[in-house]
DNA sequence: TTGAAAGCGATACCAT
DNA sequence: ATGGTATCGCTTTCAA
């Protein structure tokens, strides 16, 4: 029995012992490239086979300067949304024959945590990075971009040197409009969300203000604070505003503490009160809720994320882009069926 | 200015260069461990942030035959009951100062990409290995256990050679049959999934039938096929037994989906049929539904599973070890609240 | 305290 | 076709 270095991992040093050859021939026989008899070779892979190798991606890396990995900087895992997205990413990038490494920040320490993924991920030395994370600033992530193309996933990134591609929010939101005054609400409520707490559904909330305002609806305008009850303490004064027929959130799972808030004051939805989210993603979509909603398009967000760094591998002067995709509006029980359309009298 | 190449990282030989010094000193001055001038310490540190330094992850891991990285391999980043598994792990992995890199399938690929997934994590040379995936089975695990502290979390595993961290199937189960049974329930049908579809949702479910039986209750067994319409198309014979007051479900996408079903068929829940899932993570907890189900304790299987690791670390020769963790009932509307308990008659 | 030099595991160029 | 050797970026003796 040949002697067994206990666990430590084959080397290709070793396989070349084995087989007695030079670890180059062993290397040019796992790559599959360079001039080698076909005798050699299946010996080799035999050998690695039997001695269960497998190579060691920073030496090789090290020395080819290629990683073949692209990094993904995800900010929670526990969210739905980053998990779709997360898949997406995943698919495609090994399409185009990339391996993914993810890293993500851990709840409390959020800010800090992400940061340290970040360095994570570049110390990896990844061939692109994708960040998915609307709490990472751009200021973070700016001094990098020169070294590795990056692009923003899953929010709108200003920042002049920083892709982005996201589902468009503002258009998003003036779907749910279009539907509430289809449907002839006349007074709505909206839950804004400070900017500071997130970019994103800040810029969604606000476009639904700013789009009912134009069709003239009347909005009742309530600022969430912070905190996962901050939703739900915000119903019973619009409750008290007997006008109001129909209230937007920022997001699904807000939506959801709303509808369990409203059916404790006994109101019915929709007979009573009209209700619309965002994301339509997740375990939250079955029909069994039927939440009326707008889906984010998280597959094409993602495959378009990889594309766009795929590219920009290719192309560094590549000017920056920012991809918005339309989302899709999801009718549902939330709100009431649309009125049969008028039709010419029978008689 | 100084000479700028381009986009590539700075090496601790530029930070040398820069700084007037070896690069055996920038070595040491950014490790925070040997003998070191405060002067050219501080020196040496500015010009790496000046830089934009960010260590060589391959070159640090090659020559000090450290990582200080612990590797994931997660089955589908879409379900919740993966991405609550991850966070928790990564959360605790952080605390033992461990960075965490993850490697997912693809669904389409599903076991081909897995094992890719196992291989590039197994290149990076992690320094322990976390599977979660009820999907890979052992047989593709068990030759690198020697080389890497690997335990399987989220599923029980019972070869002997591999730890596993898990909620207690048969437990869970128990408490669920005993819930109903305290409710009186004397037919009750289990959807039974099979072994070959999912080791785990096969152990819960089994263990439904038999906790059931044992009971003394009349159980009617619905094997599942595969498929997401397979429950759906289950129920209405399920209906057709008037007998039956309850449906066990193997899981909580599922229960919702009967519900859904049951609604459909006008069946009214709990008043005419009770409904019990299991998982009870994510989304779906929320109140507005109400789901009876078993919730696993997936914050502690993560945390054990990175204890149990870094244990395995510091004593590569540690028994095999299998910790079941108790799971809780989570008692919804989807079953009636209990009976008031008898008491004395008042008159 | 500091620098020179030897590797870590793999690739690629160069002779042979 | 094959093997020797320099090299990737970094840590770590070992001298000076």
């Amino acid at each position: 029995m040949t002697e067994d270095k206990a666990n430590k991992a084959p080397t290709i040093i070793d396989i070349a012992r084995e087989a007695g050859v030079s670890k180059s021939a062993v290397s040019r026989a796992l790559l599959g490239q360079g001039r080698i008899s076909e005798e050699a070779r299946s010996r080799i892979l035999d050998v690695a086979q039997r001695l269960g190798y497998v190579k060691n991606a920073m030496a090789q890396g090290l020395v080819a300067q290629r990683t073949h990995t692209l990094g993904v900087l995800v900010r929670d895992a526990v969210r739905p949304f980053y998990g779709h997205l997360h898949a997406a990413l995943q698919g495609r990038a090994i399409e185009g024959g990339y391996r993914v490494v993810t890293a993500t920040g851990v709840r409390d320490f959020a800010l800090a945590e992400e940061r340290r993924a970040l360095q994570t991920l570049l110390s990896l030395r990844v061939e692109g990075l994708v960040v998915c994370s609307g709490l990472l600033p751009a200021r973070d992530i700016a001094p990098f971009v020169e070294r590795v193309p990056t692009v923003v996933a899953g929010r709108p990134e200003p920042h002049p040197a920083i892709n982005s591609v996201y589902c468009d929010e503002e258009d998003g939101a003036q779907q749910l409009v279009d539907h509430l005054v289809s449907l002839g609400h006349r007074r709505v409520a909206v839950l804004l969300v400070p900017e500071a707490l997130s970019i994103t559904q800040y810029a969604r909330t606000a476009a639904m203000v700013s789009g009912l305002r134009e069709r003239g609806v009347d909005t009742v305008v309530t600022e969430l604070t912070d905190g996962p009850e901050a939703p739900v303490e915000a119903v019973p004064a619009l409750l008290e505003d007997r006008e109001i027929t129909a209230i937007m959130c920022p997001q699904d799972d807000v939506m959801v503490s709303v509808l369990e808030r409203l059916r404790r004051a006994g109101v019915r939805v929709p007979d009573d009160m009209s209700v619309t989210g965002f994301d339509g993603i997740g375990p939250l979509t079955t029909p069994l809720l039927g939440l009326t909603t707008l889906r984010q398009p998280l597959d094409e967000v993602g495959r378009r994320a990889i594309d766009l760094l795929l590219e920009l591998r290719e192309d560094r002067s590549m000017p920056t882009r920012h991809i918005a995709l339309r989302g899709a509006l999801v009718a549902g029980t939330t709100t009431p069926p649309p009125p049969p359309p008028p039709h010419p009298a029978r008689r």
